[in-house]
DNA sequence: CTTAGGG
DNA sequence: CCCTAAG
């Protein structure tokens, strides 16, 4: 029902409000229930027609870049019926390979030997198969993408399917923007051209390992795929955690001062019996979650660790005189138990990489004793989330040595059945915001394999052949990290125990300061609207109206990243101002009349649904499709 | 998170 | 653009 709405034209050229905006708070509710139900939401629907139109229509699409979006759902209103069903059967016959079970295999059970384990970092634990690590290769890596990075570890899984596929349907392929986010799955999608939001084009690479840092790939698609969301939006989780301290955490955090110890550590009840990962639960959290947050604008987080973060972390280094080199005290080192999971020999020789269970045992803070409990709070939060909110990478360990080669063929790496009984490694690397100093050597190398236990033999995982290029890394496909809530809190407390007493003394006594205001965030740079810009909002807002702004964002701003939905409501409200106003008193880059003259048409229309709607409102929902014509 | 409005 | 109350 929704879905035919939003496709449904009005007159004039205006679309009409789908739902008054009071209605609109149950639909999103019921969107949420649905999609937890493993059902198809419109929303799903919609997103997924319109990826199916990119795909089918690629070459009709030769409309100019303001009329992309409009024919995106123009087509959808023609023909939506057989659309509708195209892709709901596309997405059944998707559950169906799910259902493949026996045509893939896990490598289960990853069980290190806890005697290399120990060698490391004495820990009595026998199940250490990640680690966070500080290695030389931490540094180098682009600086774009850990701004919205949120990880959270506690279940993951890793599914390597009998394809593997970049993601291309979902408009935010084009936003360029932070996460790279590469999955596996079970389809190979042709590379296309795709035609997103305001005419935007660019070219999405099938293959996942193509990705760069700077491409964004995810997709709504994989609401329907619980397995592999397990894994690939496990990245979302961290937040929720995390959001105990909501904006504060936010504002507050990133200090790179804290120290990590290699100490032992109770990994005892870090395994979790349950091999069933949930990943219904998870994923469909997961993906509705993520579905939000992808389109998030991530300009105020990134600001934050772009800018407060390396400055006050610097800034503290000189004003509070912290240990010598707090820099090289970066290093990191945690390991996650992974867990046992029944192998299935695939006849494919695909992989199937389960991974649970992540967790975050040691943190090695600094803090003066004299410092507040609170403080010590935001501490271990600024520890944890400058690590984890920085970004991640992963690092691959065969037989102990790490494979740099991201291109390389897992088969080609060392890993395959024969082999993958000897060491399969990953190895978590923290990515932190300013990456200019390097590691020192010693922790630089400190990176240990976790052990890959026999179950592992069996596992040969072998890339199809068909793949024009064989780049699909281990390396990539963790890149999309999975993760957990809820142990967060817990994993600091227990973190710090056996830390604080051994090194409190030796801490610089520093008053904890508050940021200051300018340090969290600062105003963004103006950056006036061009005519181009206000042409498609004005084009926007003239078919959604003007209390949708998200619509507009998405529709016609989504790949301008520096454009919240925020942003386009106040310039519409300062386009009616300028509008109303004498040419003489107009400032800036002239807007044509042409242009002004639209926005009080659109204006003065949607200002008259406005309070048609309400008065609808009033009388009763039951008539207001009929009022309107519906 | 989104909207709506004031600052 | 920012901030924030409301939903």
């Amino acid at each position: 029902m929704v879905l035919q709405k939003r496709l449904e034209y009005g007159f004039n050229g205006y679309e009409v409000p789908p739902t008054p905006r009071a209605a609109r708070s149950p639909r999103k509710s019921a969107f949420k229930k649905k999609s937890e139900n493993n059902q198809i939401s419109s929303f799903d629907l919609l997103a997924a027609v319109a990826g199916k139109l990119l795909l089918e229509g690629g070459g009709n699409s030769s409309s100019s870049s303001n009329n992309a979006s409009a024919d995106i759902e123009d087509e959808c209103a023609v023909k939506k019926e057989p659309l509708y069903q195209a892709v709901a059967e596309e997405t059944n016959s998707d559950h169906d390979h799910d259902n493949g079970a026996e045509r893939r295999f896990f490598i289960s059970e990853i069980l290190p030997k806890a005697h290399e384990m120990e060698s490391f970092n004495r820990s009595p634990s026998p199940l250490k198969d990640f680690h966070f690590g500080s290695t030389s290769g931490i540094t180098s890596d682009s600086s774009e993408k850990f701004g919205t990075r949120e990880l959270a570890f506690e279940e993951t899984k890793i599914d390597s399917g009998d394809y593997y596929r970049s993601e291309i349907n979902d408009k935010r392929s084009m936003l360029g923007g932070i996460n790279c986010e590469t999955k596996l799955s079970r389809n190979v999608v042709p590379k296309e051209e795709h035609h997103i939001g305001s005419g935007f084009r660019k070219v999405i690479p099938r293959n996942p390992s193509e990705c760069s840092d700077d491409t964004d790939l995810p997709s709504r698609e994989n609401c329907d795929d619980g397995e592999n969301l397990s894994a690939r939006y496990a990245t979302k989780s961290f937040r929720s955690t995390l959001r105990l301290g909501d904006r504060r955490i936010r504002k507050v955090l990133a200090s790179k001062f804290c120290k990590v110890s290699v100490k032992p550590k109770d990994n005892t009840t870090a395994t979790n019996p349950d091999l069933d990962l949930k990943p219904d639960y998870y994923s469909k959290k997961h993906c509705l979650k993520s579905l939000r947050s992808e389109r998030n604008y991530p300009i105020k987080k990134r600001r934050y660790f772009d800018g407060y973060t390396a400055s006050q972390s610097e800034e503290r280094v000189k004003n509070e005189g912290l240990s010598s080199s707090p820099r090289k005290a970066s290093a990191f080192l945690s390991s996650i138990p992974c867990q046992k999971q029944p192998a299935f020999q695939s006849r494919d020789s695909h992989v199937k990489l389960g991974i649970k269970s992540f967790r975050v045992p040691e943190l090695f803070i600094e803090i003066p004793e004299t410092a507040t409990v609170g403080s010590l709070k935001r501490t271990v939060l600024e520890a944890v989330t400058t690590i984890l909110g920085g970004g991640l990478r992963i690092g691959v360990l065969v037989h102990g040595k790490k494979v740099r080669d991201d291109n390389k063929m897992l088969l080609q790496t060392g890993v395959s059945l024969d082999t993958l009984s000897d060491s399969l490694g990953f190895c978590l690397e923290p990515n932190p915001p300013q990456s200019t100093k390097p590691f020192s050597p010693e922790e630089s190398d400190f990176v240990r394999p976790c052990n890959v236990p026999q179950t592992l033999t069996r596992c040969l995982p072998s890339l199809p052949g068909k793949h024009a290029k064989p780049s699909n890394s281990v390396e990539n496909d963790l890149d999309s990290k999975p993760s957990a809530p809820n142990r967060a809190k817990p994993v600091y407390s227990r973190a710090l125990i056996p830390v604080s007493p051994l090194h409190a003394q030796a801490l610089t006594v520093v008053p904890p300061r508050k940021p200051k205001r300018s340090e969290v965030a600062q105003r963004r740079i103006r950056r006036p609207f061009s005519v181009a810009e206000v042409e498609a909002l004005v084009q926007a807002v003239e078919r959604f109206g003007t209390g949708r702004w998200r619509d507009v964002k998405l529709r016609a701003f989504d790949n301008a990243k520096h454009r919240t939905y925020v942003d386009l409501k106040d310039k519409w409200k300062t386009l009616v101002h300028t509008a109303r106003i004498s040419p003489q008193q107009r400032r800036g880059e002239p807007v044509p009349q042409e242009l002004l003259d639209r926005v009080l048409t659109a204006h003065a229309y949607w200002s008259q649904q406005q309070g048609k709607q309400q008065l609808l409102e009033g009388e009763g929902p039951q008539k207001l499709e009929t009022s309107l014509g519906l």
